[in-house]
DNA sequence: CATCACCGAGAACGAATGGAGAACGGGAGG
DNA sequence: CCTCCCGTTCTCCATTCGTTCTCGGTGATG
């Protein structure tokens, strides 16, 4: 590859990575700028070369069609790591891309966890499953979600908020429930799909 | 590959696939226009043309009420119709296409089912959710099958083949498993993936 | 302080785009 | 034959938008 990017380049890549979906066609400098309170179409543009050059933006010669991604971070999700109730996500060294249907992604950032473990066993969420992930910090009640508690571990389990409580469900008889206090518990995305091989 | 879209082509383009039902006969450039609010039947025939270039439209030659769309080339597997244990498979009518990543299909001919019923509850495999099945006629012991019983009923069983004897275990202590002569059952296809949507 | 990388504003240019409308031609129906 | 409908092609025009420029500001470094 060639230079490094630099903090804002990298800020508008992550832009258009994180908001692909919530624009219905790829955005024409003008937007872009827009979206992301520049009010300079040149200084974009110059930040865009950049990304063109780094190929992570398909190059747009004179061609009205707005900035788009290349084809290959189209294509799937990322695997981020391992989710075993009680430990830390085990990230994956080499986060390889995971082909993901639409209709199991959520709205925003999506990315994909391998689990491990048979807490959720009941939901029908097994050891070695993959589920995708919507990266949300909020949940509604009833969802299943990444949890990350008192900042260590992180598990996935069915929410219950309550006023003055957080009740994590694992869906597994052999397990309790988890009662804590809401400022030990950070969502970090709630599942919105789940994909299995059968070998 | 022909040049990409440009925004205004794609939103032609996109006018018609969401459209597309509520024509009852395919539109003429007039009427589309007025559809999309132009006034200028040539105009709108220039994007048309784009289309078909595209391979997106069906090119009509001097036909009138021509713009149809091209059959679309479908990446996904047809979803054939539900299963439900102790029933034969109720077919869908309009068998849509559902998205299914690679990595979830077996080698040869492959389609969807839509699991009704929780007798494999304990196999992880809910009510809802869409196995996907390649079609063979001979399975493993231990794979989970599309099997049907005497011809007329269909189920998702994991199978057991001994000489002289089928055995089909359901994964819910609420379901008997299933002795029968082998004449008596046909497999259809084996489980080779699961994808569940989480709302 | 001098230098340099980075960042943003904004002006200016020119090509691509999108729309209006006129005109041609062919088929259908009177 | 005339008339309508409709696909097609054409020209003309305004606007949009990608591109390149200059200029000023900031922060890090020597």
């Amino acid at each position: 590859m060639s230079a490094p990017l630099t903090r804002r380049q990298q800020a508008v890549y992550e832009f258009l990575v994180t908001h692909r979906e919530e624009f219905p066609h790829p955005p024409s400098l003008d937007e872009l700028a827009a979206a992301m309170g520049l009010s300079s179409r040149g200084s974009l543009h110059k930040h865009v070369r950049a990304l063109v050059q780094a190929a992570l933006v398909e190059p747009m010669e004179q061609r009205r069609r707005g900035i788009r991604l290349t084809a290959r971070e189209q294509a799937g999700l990322p695997l981020l790591g391992r989710i075993a109730a009680g430990r830390p996500i085990e990230a994956i060294p080499d986060a390889r891309a995971v082909e993901v249907p639409d209709f199991l992604r959520g709205r925003g950032r999506c990315y994909v966890l391998d689990v491990r473990g048979d807490s959720m066993r009941d939901e029908g969420i097994l050891d070695g499953d993959l589920v995708v992930i919507e990266a949300r910090s909020h949940a509604r009640n009833g969802e299943i979600v990444v949890a990350l508690i008192d900042g260590a571990e992180a598990t996935l389990k069915r929410i219950e908020q309550r006023p003055g409580e957080v009740i994590l469900h694992p869906a597994n008889p052999a397990f309790e429930p988890l009662r804590l206090r809401p400022e030990q518990v950070a969502v970090q995305g709630v599942v919105t799909g789940l994909m299995r091989a059968c070998r």
